[in-house]
DNA sequence: AATGAATGAGTCTTCATTCAT
DNA sequence: TATGAATGAAGACTCATTCAT
C-alpha cells in the first residue's frame, strides 16, 4: 500500500534517522560541544525546529548514540560469552575471537565508536565494564590454572582495555589494519609478551 | 631586610601562578570548554580583567599548560635515553626505569597531565611521538637480537602508549597504584606475556 | 488573498530593513564607535542575536551601508557620463547636471551620505575616486580646448571635491539649500570665480 | 642652578611634553577611539598611572591638544587681520597671505591639524569658525566694492574652507605641494575660476 | 511534519582608570 | 615623580532552544 501526498520523499522516521546519521558523525569528527545543532540541521536541510521534533535536546541525541553504542556493544559480549565456554580446548582462540567481535563491530561502526569509546564522558564507565568483564574471564581461567597467577588481574584487564582503545584510535577507525590481524597480534603479545624465547626453541 | 605582610595579591608573578594552578585544576577537572574564565578568576579572587594581564586569552593559558607539559616530558624522555645505552646488561631494567620516570612525573602533576594526555586536542600527536620514540628503540634491541621479530612494532609500541594512558588515568591519577609497581607489572606483561608458565618448569 | 495583520516583525526582510535603518542613522549621528549594536536592537525592539540572524557582525553591517553608498554614486557617475558627451554646446550646464545629479543622491540619502563620505574609513577612497574622475574630464576638456590650462588639474579637482564635501556636509544634508541652487552657485564659482568683472561689463 | 638627582634626565615637564608628542602622533595617524592610553605609555615608556599624573584622562589630554590646536589658529588669523587692512592695494596678495600663513602652520604642525582640522568632534566648530571670519572679510570687502555681488558669501566662503581643508589633507600633509603653491593656486582659482576668459583676451 | 523568526543566558575580551606603595 | 597591580563597566558575539503558524 502506497502511502501518498508525503512531501519530497520523507517522512518522519526518515527525518529522525538522517539527522542521528548526520549527527553521528558531526559528533564523532568535532566532539560533543563544537557540534553546532545548527551544522546538523544544515547537513539535513532541515530547520532547527524540526531538529526538537525528533530529540528532546542536543544533549538526548548524543546519549542515543552512546546508549546505541553501549547497547550493542553488551549483547556483543554477552554474546561471546555464551559462545565461548563450551570448549576451553583453545582458549587462545577464545580470546581471539572475543577481541576479533570487537573490533568488527567497532570498524563497522567507527562514528559510534568514536563517539561511545572516545568522546562520551560515559566512556570511563563503558571502558570500566569491559575492564571488569575482562578481569572476571581472566580470574576464571586463573582458578582453572591457566596462566600466570602473579599478575594483578585488574592491571592486565585494564591494560587490555588500553591497547584496545588504542589501536582502535590509531589503527582500526584508520582501516590502517584488519580486525583480524590486530585481535591475533594483541592475543600473541598479552600470553606471550615480546621476549617470546619458546617460539626460537 | 625583607618585605613581608605584603597585601595578598599584589605580586604579579604570585598572581599569574594562582591563576596558572587554578586553571590546570580546572581543565584538568571539567575540560576546556566547560571551564569559564569567570571560575577562574573567582577562586582566584580577583576580577576578569586581571587575567587578562597575565594570559592572552583562555586558549593562550591552556596552550601554555600543554607546552608545559609537553615540554617537561619530551626533556624527560631525552634524558632517560642518555642514561640507558650504556648498559645494556639489563635491558628490563632499562625500560623499567624509563616507564617509571615517566609515571613519576604524571603521578607528581596529576592536573598537566590530565590536561596534556587527555584533554588537549594535542594529545593525540603528543601520544603519536611517545609511540614513534618506542618503536624506534624496539627496532633497535630487535636489530641488536633483543626480542621476538614476529611482532609489528609500531603496533607494539601503540600498545604500550595505550597501557601507558590507561593505566595513568585509572590508576596512577588516582592514586590506586605506585609509579614503580605500575611499572613493573607493565614490563613483565609486556616482555613475557601472561602465559608464561613455560619459564617456571 | 493576502496576508494582512502579521504580526510585527515577523518578516524576516522586514526585520533586517528595520536593522538596516536603524543603524544607517546610527552610525550617521554617532560615529561606527559610538554606535553600539544594542542600541541598534534596542530601537528596532529586537534582541541582540537577531541582529547576528541578519548580519554577520557590526563591522559587515556598517560595511553593507558604505559598500551601497559607493554602488549608488558610482552608478550615478557613470550615467551622468553616458547621459553627457552628446552636446559639447553648453559646457556649463553638463557639470552643472552632473553636480545636481549628485547632490540630489546626497540630498535624498542623507544617513548614507554621512557614513559613506564622512564616517566611513573608505571615504577617503571615494573622494579620491571621484577626484579622479573630475581630474580626467577636466584633462579632456582642457585638450578640447575649453578652459585656461594654467591650472594643476590635480588640484582643481580636488579643490572641487573639498567644495563638494563641504558644502554637502554644511548646506545639503542639513537641508540649507536646494541641490539646483548649490550645483548652480558652485558652477558659477569655479568657472568665473568671485572677481567676475567681465559679467557685468 | 643646577638641579640634582633626577633620575634618567627626565623630569615631571619632559614626561609632560613626551607624553602629549606621542598622544599627538597616535591621535592624528589612528584616531581618538584606536589609539588607546597603553600605547601612548608604551611609546613613552613610561606606565599607565603615570599617564594620570599629568592628564586627567585621555579624553582631557586629547582636548589639550585640539585646544592647542584652536588657539593658535585663532591667533593666526587674528594677526592675519590686524597685518593686512593697511594696505588694501593688492587685495589677492593680502588673502594669498592669509592662506599662505594657515597653511605655513599646517605644513609645521601635521599632527596637531589632523587632530583639530579631520579628527576632533570640534573641528566643525573650528571650520565653521574659520568660515564666518572669511564670510565677513567678502561681506566687508563686497561693500568696498570688490567682487561680484551675486554671490552668496556663506557658499563662498565655505566652499573655500572645504578647498581649504581638502587640500591640506591630500597635499599639504603629505608634503605633496608647498605651502606658498598651493596659495598661489586656490587664490586664482577663486578670484578667476578655471575659465578665465580675461586672461586670453 | 515542518518552518520562519526570534530569544535567554551566557562567554570571552577590552579599556580607561585607580589604589597602595 | 613614579609604578606594580588591579578593576568597573561595558561590548561584541554565540548557541541551544522555542513561539506562532
Amino acid at each position: 500500500m502506497a502511502r501518498r501526498g508525503r512531501k519530497k520523499g520523507s517522512n518522519g522516521e526518515e527525518s529522525r534517522l538522517l539527522l542521528l546519521t548526520i549527527a553521528a558523525e558531526e559528533f564523532a569528527k568535532k566532539g560533543y560541544q563544537q557540534t553546532k545543532v545548527s551544522d546538523i540541521v544544515k547537513q539535513a536541510k532541515v530547520t532547527q525546529p524540526t531538529f526538537y521534533i525528533y530529540f528532546q535536546s542536543k544533549e538526548a541525541l548524543f546519549q542515543e548514540l552512546v546508549d546505541s553504542f553501549r547497547t550493542q556493544l553488551v549483547n556483543l559480549v554477552s554474546k561471546s560469552r555464551l559462545e565461548s565456554g563450551l570448549d576451553d580446548a583453545d582458549l587462545s582462540n577464545t580470546i581471539k575471537s572475543s577481541l576479533l567481535n570487537i573490533f568488527t563491530f567497532f570498524a563497522e561502526n567507527p562514528y559510534l565508536t568514536k563517539i561511545g569509546f572516545f568522546i562520551a564522558q560515559e566512556a570511563g564507565d563503558i571502558k570500566k565494564g569491559i575492564a571488569e568483564g575482562i578481569k572476571e574471564n581472566l580470574d576464571d581461567e586463573i582458578s582453572k590454572g591457566y596462566f600466570n597467577s602473579n599478575f594483578d588481574t585488574k592491571i592486565v584487564a585494564e591494560s587490555l582495555v588500553g591497547v584496545i582503545e588504542r589501536l582502535t584510535l590509531t589503527k582500526l577507525l584508520d582501516r590502517l589494519i584488519q580486525p583480524e590481524n590486530l585481535a591475533n597480534q594483541i592475543v600473541q603479545l598479552f600470553l606471550y609478551g615480546i621476549e617470546n624465547k619458546k617460539r626460537i626453541e
